[in-house]
DNA sequence: TATGAATGAGAGTTCATTCAT
DNA sequence: GATGAATGAACTCTCATTCAT
């Protein structure tokens, strides 16, 4: 995954891969049996944490009583501090996923999806006013991309904390999706 | 640019690029020295296209007496028409250039780090409150993210026009952005 | 002798042959310590196997005083009778032993050898005329080749049978080899 | 050819054939595009250049007025001229071509079916008595394995020559196929 | 100005072979 | 007596790059 992260699928060399694994090529073959095949393990994987990680942050939809506010901050910390805790992860799902054609496209967009829906259903419930779907999954797409954004700075500026992330985050969308004076649930 | 923005850097050959080009691979090297110098150029070329087109649209630092949303909505305007009518550029400067490290990422930096500083001095102007400078970066970051985010959007969704795009934006941003007396429409 | 016959020397990997016999890959090494040594060992044992039904079909050399047509005869049956009933030896044996160079060849003209010996003493006595040794040696080699072929032409061929590959060969050859007052049938 | 020839399919490094050619490996791929190609290419240069060798000896069906025996004869000394001539292209034919499997086996069969055509019709017009089509097949598999012994033969017995071989072959037939003194065309 | 022809270097992958147990 | 785990070496194939013309 690191080598992934920070060379690229291409560049990266299964040499390298068996190197910083400590164990030789073959073993790694015998393992993961492909390039590809191990690409995509490494992929799966951070895509799994990663959603874990902001499942357990947010709540899931049933997880009802919660105010809306509390859950979208909830979501947006663990998802920061997930990806600032795991840089080279976060590299190889935002970055190296989606540049290297299918298939792993296709792996990084079913993340991408199921993050677009989680934030589309929050959206949803904390807008302010009236959303068609198609203006919530495009108001999805300018979060998730912000909230990529955020993840990047935060991962390259120093001093940069996943709480200054969400509360920016938060700062710029607040007043459009909910006030927290007139919305409550 | 066709080439690498669509291949990607590693997986782009410089056979296929010069029978795209319609000329032969020595006189590729003749007039660009190397697959690298040649990337490079691209990115360049498209970059300062990309930046003049936003500056066009915003109106340059002269330009001044335009009401802060007109400004704003200009430039998305003109970020989004360029993506859109160009997206192997925009693939080119979004995703490849930053996925195959040196000396391809220090080069997208650049681009990045004009874009959020002209988008930074947007936001200082437009904010209803007052912003520390390390705050207005932030925004900046979370902001072009969001656009970037929308562009692949527009891109990758039957019908989705620049307009649609710079109003989602709109959309998001403009309450903690603007002044409630600007807000029209 | 299943995996090598099939696939040929270099195909067959060690890990097919241990997991065909049921056993582990070292097991195979601890008993016939190489890839190599295995092969040979393969191929003794299917001469020596196709030698012993040969000369049993045709009477050792202590059998005297049966007409030559019938030892022919016999000898021919049991040849057929054998590579039809053991196909992937007979491939081993005419086929992988002769093409994968030394130190197999060398094995494989050694059985070629007792076969176009044994055939060369009774061709000697069959002959209807004088034979130098040279002579002798040329027709058993056609001799030899033309059963072979006959043998891959059984096994490929359905309903083909041992009698229908001697019945040819000794049509082919009979009025050449034997003399006119033994002729019957 | 060589190469394959000597070393088999498998055993026959690209290496060692470019540097047999005097030429850098990736020259040969810019040529052949691959190993199996390349072989393939082999193969059938060789097969047709002993298929036109064969005919041009033997002449065509058509060519009426030979005598049989005199067809035959220029046949057999065309097959084995060309063998002892081209040792490695016949080693490529009889054995590397037919041990290997698929795709090569079918270019293999491919000769062997015009040859054991050709003969088939030679043996029909120079049987002494009736045969069914099973037959003249069976006899033209048993003489074709013949000859392809004695070209064997010929290759690795010194003083052997064409004559000799194709002497020694129709010694063997000639009483089964034809009398020269009873049959002629 | 332009290119046909050629290659050095390195990629992913496989396999006979061997420890440590 | 038997094997799970591991690897050195070699293979086919590709590609950025450069002469000679």
């Amino acid at each position: 995954m690191r080598v992934f992260g920070r060379r690229g699928y291409r560049a990266a060399s299964m040499e390298e891969i068996a190197e910083l694994a400590g164990v030789s090529k073959p073993l790694v073959y015998l393992y993961l049996h492909s390039k590809e095949d191990l690409f995509t393990a490494c992929l799966r994987r951070e895509a799994a944490a990663l959603m874990a990680a902001v499942r357990a942050g947010a709540g899931g939809p049933g997880k009802g009583g919660v105010p809306v506010d509390e859950g979208l901050w909830a979501a947006l910390m663990a998802f920061f501090t997930h990806t600032t805790g795991n840089p080279d992860g976060w590299a190889l799902l935002h970055r190296q996923a989606r540049t290297h054609g299918e298939p792993f496209a296709a792996e990084a967009a079913t993340l991408r999806t199921e993050l677009t829906d989680h934030v589309t259903s929050l959206i949803t419930r904390a807008s302010t006013g009236p959303l068609t779907p198609r203006e919530a999954t495009a108001l999805s797409h300018a979060l998730v991309g912000a909230a990529e954004s955020l993840a990047d700075w935060a991962n390259s500026t120093p001093a940069a904390t996943p709480e200054e992330a969400a509360r920016t985050l938060l700062h710029l969308t607040r007043p459009a999706l909910s006030s927290p004076r007139t919305r409550r649930r």
